[in-house]
DNA sequence: ATGGTGACTGTAC
DNA sequence: CGTACAGCCACCA
């Protein structure tokens, strides 16, 4: 044997299943699954729990790829800053709907208390909540 | 291969 | 508080 040795994939043209792009999206939908009514993640957050600390801008690309056919609670992440980042792609006033729907209150600016509202998973304790009062 | 863009973030003014 | 700049990683032409 010897002959046909499969080399490496000539070209990556598409993210394989084991490629690190798949596995940071699939881990990133799965943690946007896991976020309870009236929590919500940030973009950060996510790329940072799915092992890619500083692709922020990566796991909202994740994200654009829901866009209507998702089931998922894409309406719960959001920005580092507490705001939708969503009025880029036309959803802005439909996320702050849902959001407040849930029970969140945005500020008169749309921005939420972040600080009480981001959701951590239990078995990733990077930031554990702190008591709220 | 190169360059530009983006549902981001943090720091600086 | 807001705006501006740089860093960051992956997709697309």
């Amino acid at each position: 044997m010897g002959s046909a040795a499969p080399a490496a994939p000539a070209s990556r043209a598409v993210a394989a299943p084991d490629s690190p792009p798949a596995a940071f999206r699939s881990r990133i939908l799965e943690l946007v699954g896991r976020i309870p009514s009236g929590r919500v993640m940030t973009y950060g957050q996510l790329a940072l729990l799915a092992g890619n600390p500083g692709a922020a801008r990566q796991a909202g690309f994740v994200m654009n790829g829901l866009m209507g056919g998702t089931e998922l609670p894409w309406h719960r992440v959001i920005n580092a800053q507490g705001r939708v980042s969503t009025h880029k792609v036309g959803f802005g006033d439909m996320q702050e709907g849902l959001l407040r729907a849930e029970g969140i209150v945005l500020d008169a600016s749309g921005r939420c208390d972040l600080k009480a509202l981001q959701w951590w998973p239990d078995e990733s304790r990077e930031a554990p909540p702190e008591p709220l009062f």
